[in-house]
DNA sequence: CTACTAAGTTAGACTAGGTCTAAAATCTTA
DNA sequence: TAAGATTTTAGACCTAGTCTAACTTAGTAG
């Protein structure tokens, strides 16, 4: 899975004049590593678990700017914002019970859709949503 | 496109033991002509428009029992949830520009996908988003 | 038609997620 | 090492949505 690496955006602030400060690398630290799609305030609790070194405000700037840059990208699952480290073209499960969102294969939802519309539209991207329950909340419910 | 209609509602209403309030009936007319995918918000001031007859709470009251008995679709796009009565199944568009949700016939979006993962996953439902620019603002921006 | 009462509506307090701001702190360059 | 622009910060603020307790009303029985 291919994911936003230290050292490019290392690179990428230098590159855009920016200052390198603690809590940008310690927020793209936790994002490397992380393994699910976290929301603001999950980043902000992992990245202030030893101890307080980022506000709220910081980690939405610093949450946005990778996204503006590509290195993120940002989705809403039942009025949330969750942040997707995962930087392959992906697809997504949502389980209905707990909330938890999984990234699902690009080409596991095979084929491709034909993306003209009737229309005037201009459609640029597609994304699929699959919905039911995952493995944990299937095996609990009856 | 099917819809709800007032009569159906009606008969649901009486069929749960529910009261027929003006209220829940200017709600249920204002959709069945909403051409759109309008907010709770849009949903109380259209309903507001003559004379102030309805409060938040029971809009979402009523929105979310309409949602409960299947007459309505809640859906999140950006963060904000739309409610959208189009009864038969389909998928949307959704402008980067304006933001405004456009439905896309179930079929445009050909062919269905395969709904089997690799997981224990229980796959219920998929949804396609298209994203790009609608026709108003394709021929607007440069 | 009247009165009763369960159901519904209301205003407004409250919450959560997110944005904004002015002041204080800090990275970078020279 | 100091200057100065960029960042961070706390906390006020905003918006969407929920909750509650008091009030109102639709439906019904007499």
């Amino acid at each position: 899975m291919k994911r936003l690496s230290t050292a490019a955006i290392i690179d990428l602030i230098r590159a855009q004049g920016l200052k390198l400060t603690p809590q940008r690398l310690a927020i793209v630290a936790y994002l490397q590593q992380c393994d699910h799609h976290p929301t603001a305030d999950e980043v902000l609790e992992a990245v202030n678990g030893k101890f307080r070194m980022t506000s709220r405000a910081t980690v939405y700037n610093t949450l946005h700017w990778l996204t503006a840059n590509g290195w993120l990208a940002e989705i809403h699952q039942g009025g949330v914002a969750r942040f997707d480290p995962n930087l392959e073209p992906h697809h997504h499960f949502v389980c209905r019970s707990c909330g938890r969102v999984e990234d699902v294969a690009y080409d596991a939802v095979a084929p491709q859709p034909q993306c003209t519309l009737p229309g005037r539209q201009v459609v640029e991207s597609f994304e699929v949503t699959l919905r039911g329950l995952c493995a944990t909340c299937a095996a609990t419910t009856v």
